[in-house]
DNA sequence: CGACTGTCTCTTATCCATAAAAAACAGAGA
DNA sequence: TCTCTGTTTTTTATGGATAAGAGACAGTCG
């Protein structure tokens, strides 16, 4: 059966919207709040409906109007408002990144369904999209072999890396002065400068402005297969750094600066320039993975 | 249910080796069978079993002699033969390449089972593994879209295509000179100097030939990754050109002189002759993919 | 007419069941 | 002891069921 996960993440979000507006205002059409909670329709009634039982919303001439903002006791827990996939997959991450699984490991879905309370059809279909991470394979009609968050895993997954980045930045380059992603890249140069000054406290929101950088770059002259490839570099950083936050704000800091330089090698456009800024991010991102992973405890052989 | 394909393909293979064996003779130990036709001892016990009872063997002395070489009408047809996941494989790409879907097509799970006579489960199970090759893409909640063999696709996986190759045959000529793999890579110029003579009767051997030339080269120095998108490419080549087969001698006649001289410069181990030799190939590599695409009147546009 | 809500239909997410296959275990003969 | 076969236990492949959620359609009110 399908989970509710939808309609109670829904149901909270709508919670959250509800305090901005005044006891006694109208909300806005289904239409519009499903597109604000990104569910359907469909959804969005069934969250008015359960709130006007509870009597937060009133149904009055032929709209919601806020009854009460007192509603802090509503919320449904957080654990429920992810699906089973989302999940599973961050269950999984946690049971590699640990290092519970040595490499070679064999995995067998019945096991990992039990372990991770995932049905076998969930754990399959997982596994299945998880393929393309590099980390698990499959020996068919036999199980899974687990190959293991390994350094060598890093080294070729920036292998990749550097091959793809190079060849896009070089292409940015090469794009018109007139082209929109020149101005897009300018805002980001300055969302780099304020997150810059404002580091002591935010600098947890480098890895979002991180990745928006690195996929503007790659844009630029669009390829399927290396956008794809970025979903796995996001994905296994997300999860590493996840584990391991040692010593993060100064990483970012460090990151900060040589995405500045490199924004500043595209805008002046001289490819020797690109070439080099790119590459020393990308060498001193690598190194700095592989300090963090022989760095921690948790990870390294014992 | 699980379907027998394995068991009624090892049926069939169990009566092509039977010929082999003289009336009277003992066939060797399930264990050896079972190796030996690439499947459990269980299956091949069970396979046995039949044969006893079709009297095509006879149970004596711990183990199974041949009775009979007349079973030519106990072979199960060959569509009983592939499992529902590679029949479904072929049946869209089928679909796919006959250009029954126009690009960005909205599939349904449920309809395609419908067409294809498969389970939703397995449906969802394909698409999940086929989203790597990049042809459809996953909208969460709502459906899959289907992005169309284009000539897009085609020009964004060759981009993809050469520079792995350019970089593992760069990678391949710095190898030490004793490595094993220059031992294979003159073995495998004499099977195409072997297939070149024999090109009249023989020119359905290249793709193989050329699936082992270029997973050898880019083995040199291996990375999961690029390993992984030669899957994507030989399975696009595969299918493509199963549904092409216009002037397919001439087309592999003149991949088999570019392979040689790829070949003769990688053995002169001057990188700058495999970078010109390698380029020159998948040059023309793309260039025959173009043409086949618009020369096929079933996959242009109407 | 155009934006809304009420209703109905269709599709997806997710679990479960079961035969086929694989693998592990156990006893027996050379 | 080692290799076989007989037997039992697990695990995978594949179909099916069903509640949740998405989307289409149809009136309705301003």
């Amino acid at each position: 059966m399908k989970s509710d996960t939808v309609y109670k993440r829904s149901f909270n979000q709508m919670l959250d919207l509800i305090q901005d507006f005044a006891i006694g205002s109208p909300l806005p059409s289904e239409t519009v709040l499903a597109s604000e909670l990104g569910a359907s329709r469909t959804t969005v009634r069934k969250v008015l409906g359960e709130l006007c039982t509870a009597s937060v919303l009133r149904f009055e001439d032929r709209g919601r109007v806020v009854l009460s903002h007192d509603c802090g006791d509503l919320y449904h827990p957080a654990v429920e408002t992810v699906s089973a996939s989302e999940r599973l997959e961050k269950l999984f991450m946690e049971w590699m990144l640990r290092g519970d699984a040595r490499p070679g490991t064999v995995i067998n879905e019945a096991e990992m369904g039990r372990r991770f309370g995932i049905s076998t059809t969930g754990i399959r279909e997982f596994l299945n999209r998880f393929r393309r991470f590099g980390l698990v394979e499959k020996r068919p009609g036999s199980g899974w072999v687990f190959k293991g968050f390994s350094e060598e895993f890093a080294s070729e997954l920036f292998e990749i890396r550097e091959m793809f980045e190079l060849r896009s930045a070089l292409a940015f380059c090469r794009q018109p002065r007139d082209a929109p992603c020149w101005k897009k890249l300018r805002q980001i140069e300055q969302e780099h400068h304020a997150l810059m000054t404002d580091i002591e406290t935010r600098y947890h929101d480098f890895s979002d402005l991180d990745d928006r950088f690195h996929r503007l770059i790659i844009h630029g002259a669009p390829n399927r297969f290396i956008e794809d490839f970025y979903d796995v570099i996001t994905f296994v950083f997300h999860y590493h750094y996840q584990w391991n936050k040692k010593s993060e704000k100064q990483r970012n800091r460090i990151a900060i600066s040589e995405h500045l330089r490199y924004i500043d090698a595209l805008l002046s456009g001289s490819e020797s320039a690109v070439e080099a800024a790119c590459r020393a991010h990308l060498k001193s991102a690598r190194l700095t993975l592989f300090q963090s992973m022989v760095n921690d405890g948790s990870r390294t052989d014992q």
